[in-house]
Order: C-alpha cells, then structure tokens, then sequence
DNA sequence: GGGGAACCGATACGATCGCATCGGAATAAC
DNA sequence: GTTATTCCGATGCGATCGTATCGGTTCCCC
C-alpha cells in the first residue's frame, strides 16, 4: 500500500474552494487552475478526487446543500422551547440566506440554481436539499394547527417565497432587511388567519 | 454614402439568438460563433452591432425584460372588463413564466438573473423590469381596495413569489400546474383577508 | 529494506473562446 | 464612371479552458 490520503476531507476542502469562486465570479468562472489555487492543491490532485469538472460541481452541490439543510434543522432542534410558528419563522429565515453572512451561500445557490435549468444532474441534487427542506418546513407548519394539505401547502410557498426573496435581493433590487420584513409579514398573516 | 443596414432590426434578430442559445445551453454556452450562425449573419455583422458580448448579452436582457414587462401591460389592457382582482391574477401569471409556451423565456430569465447576481450591468438592467412589473402590481392591487402601504407589500410579496415558483418549475421540483395552484391559492387567500 | 502500488506536480495538447484585422463588395454622391 | 464611405465575411491571434500523460516521490506490506 502506498501514501495514504484523507479523500473525503480533501474533496470537502475543494468544495469550499469552488464556492468562494462561484461567489466571486459566478459559475462560469470556475476553473480547475483557480480551484486547484483556492485550495492550495495542484491540479492533478483536483484531478485525482474528481474525474470531470461536471462531477466537482456536482459534489460541492451537494456540499452547499448539506449545509444549508442542516443549519435550519439545527434551528429546530436548537429552539425547542420555542413556539412551533417561530421556529417556522426562524427557519425560513435561515434558508432564505439573507443577511451578510449568507451572502455568498446565497450567490452560490442561485448559480446552482440557474445551471441546474439546463443541467439535469445538478437540478436532481438541487431537488434533494428542496425536498428536504419543504418537508421540514411542512412538518413545523403542521405543529401550529394547520391540516396537513394547507401545511404542505404553506411550506411549499413559504419556500418559493423565500428563493425568489434571495434572488431579488443578490441583484439589489430588496434589500435584506426589507425581505426579511416581507416574510415577516407573510407569517404574520398566515398566523393571524390560522387563528381565528 | 454606402450600403445601409437597419442596425435595430438585426440587434433584436440577434437578440433573439443569444435567447435561443440560452434557453438552450444557458449563459455560458452563448458564444459570438453560435450567434453568428443562429441570427444568420456572420461573425464580424454581429461584433459591428455589438462593440463587446457583454453588451451583446445587456442588449439582449433588456430585449426579454420588455417582451415580459409589455405583455404583462397587456394583460391589463385587454381585460379591463374584468375585476382588478382577477387581472391581478392574470398578470402574476403571466409574470411566473409557467407554462410550456414560456419556458424558455423562464430559464432565460433565470439565467439572466444569476449572472447578474456577479455583474453590476445585468444587475441594473434586471432591476428595471423588476421595478415596472411592481409598480404595475402594486397599482393592481390596490384598485382591489387595499391600502397603499399593503398594496406595495403584497406587490413585492407576490413579484418574489412568481420568481421562486419559476425556479423550482425549472427544476422539477414543482410542476407547472403546482405552482399555478400555490400562486391561485396565495391570491385567494388575500382577496379573503381583503374582503372582511 | 526492497518492491510495488498509490499519489503528486508539472507539462503538453487540442479545442475553443473573444476580439482585432483587413481586403473586397456594395452603394450613394458627383 | 469615378470616388469615397460603409459594411461584410473570413481569417489570425493570443489567451484560456478541460483533460491526458508521465516521471518522480512517498509510504505500506512482506
């Protein structure tokens, strides 16, 4: 047996390289040299951990899926105590990736995104971390008194609402506090109504 | 003076061109080459229209930005029978780009949109018909009878709704019809709000 | 401690890109 | 008919892309 290496570690490490370069130059500005740079690796161990490019992008795909997905379970599980509708709350704001600190995440979701529309392997690994996402989301609906059809319905519309808030932001056309404030408000009414 | 060429004629052909390779292959697969023979002219008529593809590809958002932005006009105009609740409908339905007849200008849009997300000139371009299309909602709105200050709210609400429902129909995550449903039901749900 | 498999880094290659260049065709003024 | 000007189409250029290849290094196993 020869040298050894931590495969699964470093295909994370070149990853997050491809991330911060979808976040400064977007999709297309992608190239093995420049990830190879990022991750301060050579290109031939680029080349080793993934066969193509195709299935670089597919992985980090998968990587910025996992994450995002598993920081709005984290919300759950993190605010037991809490009411169901702010959890729900705290949740769709967590996946709409507003505020600075999500700001690249949420340029690289949207590249995803936008590739995924003319490539379906990427669009089947965007489906995965929707999936997901909606049906937590429909869980902790359900939790606050709505029936199951109208929980998975809010869900689904709660997501939508959220992945066209981001977009609208990352061209400067919201702000994120006023996103923020229109799903703020979106909940608020859906709350009001199933109150009553 | 020599021979004369309608230059706007051929920069909305071409235009449409750089459409069809994006509906096609997305943003990064537009090349001057692929233009060149889908507008049927040849390489240099398109480097005298446009001095750069980046302005190529500005030309060409503005093109599809005012396709959508008139025939959501239109759709006022040509209903004006009809309660200014249901216009609202048909025009947020025509703003989401579903149905098969729109997909194209949907993964056009959607890639427009993401590339703006990493350049400044998409980015002004996608927020002027973002800003008609809003104005012209809000203004639909609130002829339903709803306050100024709700009426904008909901315009931005349902502007960035349309938009995240086309993205997950482009993704497969939703169907045409299931998204139509989520927008119908939304509506519904605030012309009740509104009526009591 | 010698051998062989796994890994690395560098380089080469063919393709393709946006853009510049340029000779000639086309046309209106004289 | 000549001339000047505008446009076209082809070709060239430099850069950069993804990928293949290959000698050298490293390290586990026996």
């Amino acid at each position: 047996m020869p040298k050894q290496v931590d495969h699964e570690e470093r295909r994370r490490r070149i990853a997050e390289a491809v991330c911060a370069l979808i976040d400064a130059q977007g999709l297309e500005g992608v190239t093995l040299r420049d990830v190879a740079v990022r991750a301060e690796v050579s290109v031939g161990a680029v080349q080793r951990c993934f066969r193509t490019k195709e299935g670089m992008l597919q992985f980090a795909l998968g990587h910025i899926g996992e994450r995002v997905t598993e920081r709005a379970h984290g919300r759950v599980l993190g605010s037991p105590a809490q009411s169901a509708a702010s959890t729900v709350g705290h949740v769709v704001g967590e996946v709409a990736l507003l505020g600075d600190e999500r700001r690249a995440e949420a340029r690289i979701w949207l590249a995803f995104l936008a590739a995924a529309a003319v490539n379906p392997a990427l669009a089947a690994g965007l489906r995965n971390s929707y999936t997901g996402l909606e049906g937590l989301l429909a869980r902790l609906v359900e939790e606050t008194g709505v029936d199951a059809e109208g929980a998975r319905r809010e869900a689904r519309t709660l997501l939508a609402l959220a992945d066209g808030l981001t977009g609208h932001m990352l061209v400067g056309h919201r702000t994120a506090a006023e996103a923020e404030e229109l799903l703020h408000a979106h909940l608020a009414g859906l709350w009001a109504r199933a109150g009553e």
